[in-house]
DNA sequence: CTCCAAACATGTAGTGACTACAAGATTGGA
DNA sequence: TCCAATCTTGTAGTCACTACATGTTTGGAG
């Protein structure tokens, strides 16, 4: 829903709620998400505390109030033609992401939500269960693309790529360190991009008998 | 530290914390983590609220007191001949996990735990956290056990190794359902394993060009 | 044996996320 | 115009957890 449709009440509760979010967002960037308090947030957004929890289960919520990004594997297997294979398909749409990350007005903006998730021990944890569903909505859409896929083959496709997305995670923010040049940007991209090629090839050769 | 060694009043600490976490565990298996309060375990220990927080950081860290596992795939790479692959070392390691999990008087008990967390969200996002835990402890012995590792592939194959350990119990729990009989426990133990040759397969030879 | 300081247990008072619930205020539609 | 659904608000409470002050036990020094 935007904020044209709708009727007069629909549209101005997404106004409020987008008004905490915003209010939200800025505050934990700020000053870090656990020194923040809710009652701090209502204030702040100008509304009472339970009208933050109306809209927003929990505070973390307040904070992946994004786009569901979590749903793009899923959706990237879906959309995938039948002759690409899924791994393949993954690499491609994995490459996508970090590529629109690694643009020059998003970069900063992820860095800074990337680093006040580390800071918090409430946000990692749940970091961490948003994984777990992308993998599990991943599990679906591999076993609706093939229907003789069995279980354990889709879970385990599902978990290798979580795995691989967590390493590169990883080796992404410390390829970017906080205050990188653009030219140390062109190496980080191009050393990323050959990370990904290398977790990727794992993950259709496996380790062989090296490890 | 066992009750024999210490100070009287080490040995006093080490029963009264016993006591606290064997009450605790009692509660939690019988009604579920998130029925009971910290306020009834102190009860039924018989001591202050305090003192359970004196011993026990978190309500979680009650539940979680047993030996540590998660430093089982570690140990067990450091401890691995030379001659053995990495990959190897972890599926015996894994296999052995499992193998004592199943013996007769484990199991019923392994169940309780299981489908105690299943039941608690809070429990379940500890356990993601120790899954991480141990995953950074694994990236650890793996560098020590070849200095010439990347980072990158340390922590590649750690993540892999606890992608298939992840799919392996999901797989177990379906595998194993709450009224096995001794018969259905055999053909669950043959194909369980199985599935263990078949995940680690996919490790050391990854998916092929078939997905 | 005495006595002190460290270590452990306890009690009180508070914070912060979150829930239940009852009671306004607004709005869509009959 | 007026009712009912919806949204917002305020109050009171629960629960995990912390800070801190006080009481109690214990090991060890003299």
């Amino acid at each position: 829903m935007t904020l044209e449709e709708g009727s007069r009440r629909e549209r101005k509760k997404l106004l409020t709620r987008q008004a905490i979010s915003h209010v939200a967002t800025d505050l934990f960037l700020q000053r870090g998400f656990d020194a923040v308090t809710v009652v701090e947030v209502a204030a702040a957004a100008d509304v009472a505390v339970q009208t933050v929890f109306n809209h927003f289960p929990t505070k973390e919520d307040l904070f992946f109030d994004e786009t569901g990004w979590w749903t793009g594997p899923a959706t990237a297997v879906r959309e995938a033609p039948a002759d690409l294979s899924v791994i393949e398909a993954l690499k491609q749409h994995y490459l996508a992401v970090i590529r629109g990350r690694l643009e020059a007005g998003h970069l900063a903006t992820w860095r800074q939500f990337s680093a006040t998730i580390e800071a918090s021990p409430a946000l990692q944890a749940r970091r961490r269960r948003v994984a777990e569903q992308m993998e599990e909505l991943l599990v679906e859409a591999l076993q609706e693309r093939d229907a003789s896929l069995s279980g354990l083959t889709a879970r385990l496709i599902a978990a290798q790529y979580a795995a691989a997305q967590k390493v590169l995670e990883a080796e992404l923010a410390q390829l970017l360190p906080v205050d990188a040049t653009a030219e140390q940007l062109a190496t980080a991209n191009a050393e990323l991009e050959r990370a990904v090629d290398e977790v990727f090839a794992v993950l259709a050769r496996g380790f062989g008998k090296k490890y």
